[in-house]
DNA sequence: CCAGATGAGTTGTCCCACAAACTATATTCA
DNA sequence: TGAATATAGTTTGTGGGACAACTCATCTGG
Protein backbone atom coordinates (compact mmCIF):
# COMPACT_ATOMS: atom_id res chain seq x y z
CA UNK A 1 0.00 0.00 0.00
CA UNK A 2 2.13 3.15 1.55
CA UNK A 3 5.02 0.23 0.56
CA UNK A 4 5.06 1.45 -2.73
CA UNK A 5 6.46 4.55 -2.05
CA UNK A 6 8.96 3.04 0.40
CA UNK A 7 7.00 3.01 3.26
CA UNK A 8 6.16 6.53 2.87
CA UNK A 9 3.18 9.00 3.28
CA UNK A 10 0.68 8.93 0.82
CA UNK A 11 0.88 10.41 -2.35
CA UNK A 12 2.16 13.38 -0.90
CA UNK A 13 5.18 11.42 -0.52
CA UNK A 14 6.51 10.63 -3.80
CA UNK A 15 7.68 13.89 -4.25
CA UNK A 16 10.61 13.92 -6.96
CA UNK A 17 13.42 12.40 -5.31
CA UNK A 18 15.70 15.74 -5.50
CA UNK A 19 19.17 15.38 -4.49
CA UNK A 20 18.19 15.92 -0.69
CA UNK A 21 15.57 14.42 1.93
CA UNK A 22 12.89 15.97 0.36
CA UNK A 23 9.44 14.54 2.32
CA UNK A 24 9.94 17.18 5.00
CA UNK A 25 6.49 18.74 3.46
CA UNK A 26 4.08 16.48 4.73
CA UNK A 27 4.87 16.80 8.38
CA UNK A 28 1.72 18.87 8.75
CA UNK A 29 -0.06 16.32 7.14
CA UNK A 30 1.39 13.59 8.99
CA UNK A 31 0.42 15.58 12.44
CA UNK A 32 -3.44 16.31 11.15
CA UNK A 33 -4.17 12.83 10.14
CA UNK A 34 -2.68 11.33 13.77
CA UNK A 35 -4.76 13.40 15.62
CA UNK A 36 -8.04 13.26 13.75
CA UNK A 37 -7.32 9.56 14.27
CA UNK A 38 -7.44 10.45 17.92
CA UNK A 39 -10.44 12.46 17.71
CA UNK A 40 -11.81 9.77 15.53
CA UNK A 41 -11.48 6.70 18.31
CA UNK A 42 -11.45 8.32 21.44
CA UNK A 43 -14.12 10.86 20.85
CA UNK A 44 -17.07 7.73 20.56
CA UNK A 45 -15.52 6.21 24.12
CA UNK A 46 -16.55 9.44 25.81
CA UNK A 47 -20.10 9.11 25.38
CA UNK A 48 -22.51 12.16 27.20
CA UNK A 49 -19.15 13.64 28.40
CA UNK A 50 -20.37 16.94 27.33
CA UNK A 51 -17.86 18.72 24.03
CA UNK A 52 -16.21 15.38 23.65
CA UNK A 53 -12.51 15.54 23.68
CA UNK A 54 -12.48 18.94 24.63
CA UNK A 55 -14.63 18.21 28.07
CA UNK A 56 -12.31 15.58 28.62
CA UNK A 57 -9.36 17.40 27.96
CA UNK A 58 -10.75 20.06 30.60
CA UNK A 59 -12.12 17.33 33.51
CA UNK A 60 -8.59 15.42 33.09
CA UNK A 61 -6.75 19.07 33.62
CA UNK A 62 -9.24 19.97 36.67
CA UNK A 63 -8.34 16.53 38.29
CA UNK A 64 -4.21 16.62 37.45
CA UNK A 65 -3.30 20.02 36.37
CA UNK A 66 -4.70 22.35 39.80
CA UNK A 67 -5.16 25.58 37.76
CA UNK A 68 -5.79 27.82 39.78
CA UNK A 69 -8.59 30.17 37.84
CA UNK A 70 -10.42 29.27 34.92
CA UNK A 71 -8.37 31.73 32.89
CA UNK A 72 -5.19 29.28 34.01
CA UNK A 73 -7.04 26.43 32.72
CA UNK A 74 -8.16 28.07 29.44
CA UNK A 75 -4.27 29.41 28.93
CA UNK A 76 -2.84 25.67 29.33
CA UNK A 77 -4.76 23.84 27.38
CA UNK A 78 -5.10 27.03 24.38
CA UNK A 79 -8.74 27.59 24.88
CA UNK A 80 -10.44 30.62 24.72
CA UNK A 81 -11.48 32.05 27.93
CA UNK A 82 -14.88 32.92 26.20
CA UNK A 83 -15.18 29.54 25.00
CA UNK A 84 -14.01 28.20 28.04
CA UNK A 85 -17.00 29.87 29.72
CA UNK A 86 -19.81 27.64 28.41
CA UNK A 87 -17.51 24.67 28.49
CA UNK A 88 -17.66 24.87 31.95
CA UNK A 89 -20.95 25.82 32.07
CA UNK A 90 -21.89 22.79 30.53
CA UNK A 91 -19.40 20.28 32.44
CA UNK A 92 -21.03 22.12 35.50
CA UNK A 93 -24.67 20.85 34.25
CA UNK A 94 -23.32 17.58 33.93
CA UNK A 95 -22.44 17.51 37.63
CA UNK A 96 -19.44 17.20 36.72
CA UNK A 97 -17.24 20.26 38.23
CA UNK A 98 -18.16 23.45 39.96
CA UNK A 99 -17.04 26.55 39.90
CA UNK A 100 -15.85 27.34 43.91
CA UNK A 101 -15.56 31.12 44.31
CA UNK A 102 -12.07 32.25 45.40
CA UNK A 103 -12.77 34.18 48.75
CA UNK A 104 -9.24 35.84 48.19
CA UNK A 105 -10.06 37.48 44.83
CA UNK A 106 -13.65 37.42 44.05
CA UNK A 107 -13.43 37.71 40.71
CA UNK A 108 -11.94 34.72 40.02
CA UNK A 109 -13.26 30.88 40.00
CA UNK A 110 -11.27 27.80 40.66
CA UNK A 111 -13.14 25.11 39.24
CA UNK A 112 -13.04 22.01 41.30
CA UNK A 113 -14.25 18.50 40.38
CA UNK A 114 -17.26 16.81 42.02
CA UNK A 115 -17.37 13.37 42.92
CA UNK A 116 -18.87 12.41 39.98
CA UNK A 117 -16.53 13.77 37.80
CA UNK A 118 -13.62 12.23 39.73
CA UNK A 119 -15.19 8.61 38.87
CA UNK A 120 -15.97 9.24 35.42
CA UNK A 121 -12.72 10.68 34.66
CA UNK A 122 -11.49 7.49 36.08
CA UNK A 123 -13.18 5.31 34.07
CA UNK A 124 -12.84 7.31 30.89
CA UNK A 125 -9.11 7.79 31.20
CA UNK A 126 -8.67 4.07 31.27
CA UNK A 127 -10.71 3.32 27.85
CA UNK A 128 -8.28 6.47 26.55
CA UNK A 129 -5.37 4.92 27.48
CA UNK A 130 -6.77 1.55 25.79
CA UNK A 131 -7.29 3.49 22.35
CA UNK A 132 -4.15 5.17 22.82
CA UNK A 133 -2.57 2.34 22.36
CA UNK A 134 -4.63 1.10 19.93
CA UNK A 135 -3.91 3.65 17.71
CA UNK A 136 -0.48 3.67 17.98
CA UNK A 137 -0.52 -0.05 17.49
CA UNK A 138 1.85 0.30 14.14
CA UNK A 139 5.02 0.63 16.09
CA UNK A 140 6.74 -1.79 18.72
CA UNK A 141 6.90 -1.13 21.91
CA UNK A 142 10.36 0.73 21.96
CA UNK A 143 8.91 3.01 19.02
CA UNK A 144 6.02 3.90 20.98
CA UNK A 145 7.89 4.85 24.45
CA UNK A 146 10.52 6.99 22.26
CA UNK A 147 7.96 8.31 19.96
CA UNK A 148 5.85 9.35 23.24
CA UNK A 149 9.13 10.37 24.49
CA UNK A 150 9.54 12.51 21.51
CA UNK A 151 6.62 14.15 21.13
CA UNK A 152 6.40 14.93 25.04
CA UNK A 153 9.72 16.64 25.11
CA UNK A 154 7.93 18.79 21.93
CA UNK A 155 5.15 19.78 23.19
CA UNK A 156 6.27 20.99 27.06
CA UNK A 157 9.10 22.61 25.08
CA UNK A 158 6.69 25.06 23.04
CA UNK A 159 4.02 25.46 25.97
CA UNK A 160 6.01 26.04 29.25
CA UNK A 161 8.43 28.09 27.80
CA UNK A 162 9.53 29.20 31.46
CA UNK A 163 9.74 26.34 33.75
CA UNK A 164 13.10 24.42 33.99
CA UNK A 165 11.52 21.73 35.42
CA UNK A 166 10.64 19.34 32.81
CA UNK A 167 6.36 20.68 33.31
CA UNK A 168 5.15 17.24 32.10
CA UNK A 169 6.55 15.52 35.13
CA UNK A 170 6.30 18.47 37.52
CA UNK A 171 4.32 21.74 37.47
CA UNK A 172 2.45 22.52 40.49
CA UNK A 173 4.79 24.56 41.95
CA UNK A 174 4.58 27.36 39.43
CA UNK A 175 1.00 28.48 39.99
CA UNK A 176 1.40 30.78 43.15
CA UNK A 177 -0.90 29.79 45.45
CA UNK A 178 -4.87 31.30 44.67
CA UNK B 1 -7.70 26.87 15.41
CA UNK B 2 -9.33 24.53 14.28
CA UNK B 3 -9.91 22.89 17.40
CA UNK B 4 -9.13 22.86 16.00
CA UNK B 5 -8.49 21.87 16.65
CA UNK B 6 -8.08 22.36 15.79
CA UNK B 7 -8.34 20.94 19.23
CA UNK B 8 -6.11 18.54 21.60
CA UNK B 9 -6.76 16.84 24.52
CA UNK B 10 -5.68 14.87 27.62
CA UNK B 11 -3.56 17.87 29.42
CA UNK B 12 -3.05 17.01 33.48
CA UNK B 13 0.72 17.15 32.35
CA UNK B 14 1.66 17.17 36.10
CA UNK B 15 0.44 13.50 36.71
CA UNK B 16 1.18 12.39 40.07
CA UNK B 17 3.68 9.86 39.35
CA UNK B 18 2.02 7.22 41.11
CA UNK B 19 3.11 3.26 40.92
CA UNK B 20 4.02 3.02 37.14
CA UNK B 21 4.76 5.28 34.03
CA UNK B 22 1.08 7.70 34.03
CA UNK B 23 2.10 10.22 31.66
CA UNK B 24 -0.07 8.45 28.37
CA UNK B 25 -2.36 10.09 29.12
CA UNK B 26 -1.49 13.76 27.61
CA UNK B 27 -1.07 12.24 24.43
CA UNK B 28 -4.16 13.95 22.85
CA UNK B 29 -2.72 16.60 24.34
CA UNK B 30 0.90 16.60 22.69
CA UNK B 31 -0.33 16.35 19.44
CA UNK B 32 -2.99 19.25 19.96
CA UNK B 33 0.00 21.18 21.18
CA UNK B 34 2.47 20.05 18.14
CA UNK B 35 -0.51 20.86 15.57
CA UNK B 36 -1.56 23.88 17.05
CA UNK B 37 2.62 25.41 17.23
CA UNK B 38 2.58 24.46 13.48
CA UNK B 39 -0.42 25.71 12.45
CA UNK B 40 1.03 29.35 14.54
CA UNK B 41 3.98 28.81 13.24
CA UNK B 42 3.69 27.68 9.61
CA UNK B 43 0.26 30.19 8.98
CA UNK B 44 1.90 33.40 8.89
CA UNK B 45 4.51 32.47 6.08
CA UNK B 46 1.77 31.93 3.91
CA UNK B 47 0.91 35.32 3.03
CA UNK B 48 -1.44 35.67 0.51
CA UNK B 49 -2.29 31.89 -0.06
CA UNK B 50 -5.92 30.89 0.36
CA UNK B 51 -7.02 28.93 3.30
CA UNK B 52 -3.50 29.21 4.92
CA UNK B 53 -2.19 25.46 6.08
CA UNK B 54 -5.53 24.00 4.04
CA UNK B 55 -4.45 25.71 0.66
CA UNK B 56 -0.83 24.71 1.62
CA UNK B 57 -1.70 20.93 1.76
CA UNK B 58 -4.21 20.85 -1.11
CA UNK B 59 -1.38 22.68 -3.34
CA UNK B 60 1.32 20.28 -2.26
CA UNK B 61 -0.83 17.69 -2.87
CA UNK B 62 -1.71 18.32 -6.41
CA UNK B 63 1.75 18.99 -7.37
CA UNK B 64 3.52 16.36 -5.48
CA UNK B 65 0.28 13.63 -5.03
CA UNK B 66 -1.22 13.88 -8.59
CA UNK B 67 -4.90 12.54 -7.33
CA UNK B 68 -6.73 11.42 -9.87
CA UNK B 69 -10.21 13.32 -8.94
CA UNK B 70 -11.04 16.11 -6.18
CA UNK B 71 -12.65 13.41 -4.23
CA UNK B 72 -9.76 11.44 -4.25
CA UNK B 73 -7.92 14.38 -3.09
CA UNK B 74 -10.63 15.30 -0.59
CA UNK B 75 -10.50 11.51 0.81
CA UNK B 76 -6.33 11.87 0.76
CA UNK B 77 -6.56 15.19 2.82
CA UNK B 78 -9.69 14.43 5.07
CA UNK B 79 -11.34 16.83 4.02
CA UNK B 80 -15.36 16.63 2.63
CA UNK B 81 -15.88 16.91 -0.46
CA UNK B 82 -18.63 19.85 -0.20
CA UNK B 83 -16.07 21.89 1.31
CA UNK B 84 -12.93 21.01 -0.97
CA UNK B 85 -15.26 22.44 -3.58
CA UNK B 86 -15.14 26.16 -2.34
CA UNK B 87 -11.30 25.71 -1.52
CA UNK B 88 -9.99 24.97 -5.13
CA UNK B 89 -12.24 27.68 -6.36
CA UNK B 90 -10.30 30.19 -4.24
CA UNK B 91 -7.17 28.39 -5.41
CA UNK B 92 -8.17 28.46 -8.64
CA UNK B 93 -9.89 32.15 -8.34
CA UNK B 94 -5.85 32.81 -7.13
CA UNK B 95 -4.68 31.39 -10.06
CA UNK B 96 -2.84 28.65 -8.66
CA UNK B 97 -4.39 25.50 -9.57
CA UNK B 98 -7.25 24.72 -12.59
CA UNK B 99 -9.62 22.73 -13.10
CA UNK B 100 -8.86 19.99 -15.53
CA UNK B 101 -11.98 17.94 -17.42
CA UNK B 102 -11.13 14.22 -17.92
CA UNK B 103 -11.92 13.27 -21.62
CA UNK B 104 -12.45 9.87 -19.94
CA UNK B 105 -14.85 10.69 -17.68
CA UNK B 106 -16.54 13.75 -18.01
CA UNK B 107 -17.94 13.85 -14.43
CA UNK B 108 -14.02 13.77 -12.82
CA UNK B 109 -12.01 17.01 -12.55
CA UNK B 110 -8.54 16.67 -12.28
CA UNK B 111 -7.13 19.71 -10.22
CA UNK B 112 -3.75 20.24 -11.68
CA UNK B 113 -1.04 23.10 -11.07
CA UNK B 114 -0.41 26.15 -12.72
CA UNK B 115 3.17 27.83 -13.23
CA UNK B 116 2.52 30.36 -10.87
CA UNK B 117 1.12 27.67 -8.39
CA UNK B 118 4.18 25.78 -9.06
CA UNK B 119 5.99 28.60 -8.17
CA UNK B 120 4.44 30.31 -5.17
CA UNK B 121 4.78 26.26 -3.87
CA UNK B 122 8.49 26.07 -4.32
CA UNK B 123 8.73 29.23 -2.45
CA UNK B 124 6.41 28.38 0.41
CA UNK B 125 7.89 24.64 0.30
CA UNK B 126 10.87 26.31 1.34
CA UNK B 127 9.88 28.45 4.29
CA UNK B 128 7.46 25.79 5.67
CA UNK B 129 10.33 23.19 6.08
CA UNK B 130 12.44 25.78 8.05
CA UNK B 131 9.25 26.27 10.26
CA UNK B 132 9.37 22.64 11.05
CA UNK B 133 12.56 22.77 11.86
CA UNK B 134 12.26 25.56 14.29
CA UNK B 135 9.08 23.45 15.54
CA UNK B 136 11.11 20.65 16.19
CA UNK B 137 14.28 22.60 17.43
CA UNK B 138 13.53 21.10 20.79
CA UNK B 139 15.55 17.68 19.41
CA UNK B 140 18.68 17.12 18.14
CA UNK B 141 19.23 15.82 14.50
CA UNK B 142 18.89 12.03 15.30
CA UNK B 143 15.67 12.50 17.29
CA UNK B 144 14.14 14.91 14.88
CA UNK B 145 14.95 12.49 12.36
CA UNK B 146 12.82 9.43 14.32
CA UNK B 147 10.61 11.32 15.36
CA UNK B 148 9.47 12.47 11.34
CA UNK B 149 9.98 8.65 10.76
CA UNK B 150 7.51 7.58 13.16
CA UNK B 151 5.39 10.06 13.24
CA UNK B 152 5.06 8.96 9.26
CA UNK B 153 4.77 5.86 9.66
CA UNK B 154 2.06 6.03 11.77
CA UNK B 155 -0.17 8.33 9.82
CA UNK B 156 0.57 6.17 6.56
CA UNK B 157 -0.72 3.28 8.72
CA UNK B 158 -3.58 5.23 9.96
CA UNK B 159 -4.75 6.32 6.76
CA UNK B 160 -4.40 2.41 5.02
CA UNK B 161 -6.26 0.48 7.87
CA UNK B 162 -8.86 3.93 8.22
CA UNK B 163 -12.28 4.51 6.67
CA UNK B 164 -12.78 4.69 2.35
CA UNK B 165 -10.51 4.70 0.54
CA UNK B 166 -6.55 4.05 0.30
CA UNK B 167 -5.44 7.14 -0.59
CA UNK B 168 -2.06 5.48 -0.60
CA UNK B 169 -2.86 2.81 -3.76
CA UNK B 170 -6.14 4.77 -4.79
CA UNK B 171 -4.54 7.27 -7.41
CA UNK B 172 -1.85 4.72 -8.88
CA UNK B 173 -4.31 3.60 -11.51
CA UNK B 174 -5.97 5.97 -14.04
CA UNK B 175 -2.96 8.35 -14.81
CA UNK B 176 0.98 7.92 -16.04
CA UNK B 177 3.12 9.90 -14.73
CA UNK B 178 2.51 13.81 -14.56
C1' DC C 1 -32.57 2.46 -23.23
C1' DC C 2 -33.12 2.17 -18.35
C1' DA C 3 -31.69 1.94 -13.39
C1' DG C 4 -28.49 2.68 -10.33
C1' DA C 5 -23.97 4.43 -9.06
C1' DT C 6 -20.63 8.15 -8.94
C1' DG C 7 -18.18 12.99 -9.39
C1' DA C 8 -19.18 17.42 -8.51
C1' DG C 9 -21.74 21.62 -7.12
C1' DT C 10 -25.46 24.10 -4.39
C1' DT C 11 -28.13 25.17 -0.48
C1' DG C 12 -29.27 25.36 4.31
C1' DT C 13 -28.20 24.54 9.01
C1' DC C 14 -25.56 24.03 13.06
C1' DC C 15 -21.64 24.70 15.85
C1' DC C 16 -17.54 26.86 17.16
C1' DA C 17 -13.96 30.41 17.43
C1' DC C 18 -13.12 34.98 18.03
C1' DA C 19 -13.82 40.06 18.74
C1' DA C 20 -15.98 43.53 21.31
C1' DA C 21 -18.49 45.12 24.90
C1' DC C 22 -19.91 44.71 29.76
C1' DT C 23 -19.80 43.67 35.05
C1' DA C 24 -17.26 42.99 39.10
C1' DT C 25 -13.52 43.05 41.52
C1' DA C 26 -8.41 44.15 42.37
C1' DT C 27 -4.26 47.05 42.21
C1' DT C 28 -1.53 51.06 41.61
C1' DC C 29 -0.33 55.50 42.74
C1' DA C 30 -1.02 60.46 43.04
C1' DT D 1 -8.74 58.49 49.70
C1' DG D 2 -10.08 57.87 45.03
C1' DA D 3 -9.23 57.93 40.13
C1' DA D 4 -7.07 55.29 36.61
C1' DT D 5 -5.96 51.00 35.11
C1' DA D 6 -5.74 46.04 35.02
C1' DT D 7 -7.76 41.52 35.46
C1' DA D 8 -11.51 37.42 35.91
C1' DG D 9 -15.37 36.15 33.95
C1' DT D 10 -19.63 36.55 31.12
C1' DT D 11 -22.59 37.98 27.23
C1' DT D 12 -23.51 39.00 22.54
C1' DG D 13 -22.79 39.20 17.60
C1' DT D 14 -20.66 37.61 13.61
C1' DG D 15 -18.20 34.85 10.28
C1' DG D 16 -16.38 30.56 8.77
C1' DG D 17 -16.14 25.82 8.45
C1' DA D 18 -18.38 21.12 8.75
C1' DC D 19 -21.90 18.37 7.38
C1' DA D 20 -26.44 16.68 5.48
C1' DA D 21 -29.69 16.82 1.79
C1' DC D 22 -30.58 17.83 -2.66
C1' DT D 23 -29.65 18.59 -7.70
C1' DC D 24 -27.17 17.91 -12.01
C1' DA D 25 -24.30 15.48 -15.22
C1' DT D 26 -22.26 11.42 -16.56
C1' DC D 27 -20.85 6.65 -16.38
C1' DT D 28 -21.79 1.56 -16.05
C1' DG D 29 -24.20 -2.73 -16.26
C1' DG D 30 -28.15 -5.06 -17.73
Amino acid sequence: MCGYYFGMSGMASQRRSGPGVHTEGDFGWHLGVLLAAYHGSVSPLLGELPHATRGYQILSTVVHGDQPTQAALAAHLGIDRTVMTYLIDDLAKAGLVERRLNPADRRARKIVVTPLGAKTLAELEQRVREAEETLLAGLDDAQRATFRDLLRHLACGLRDIEPQVDPCTAAEHLLPPA
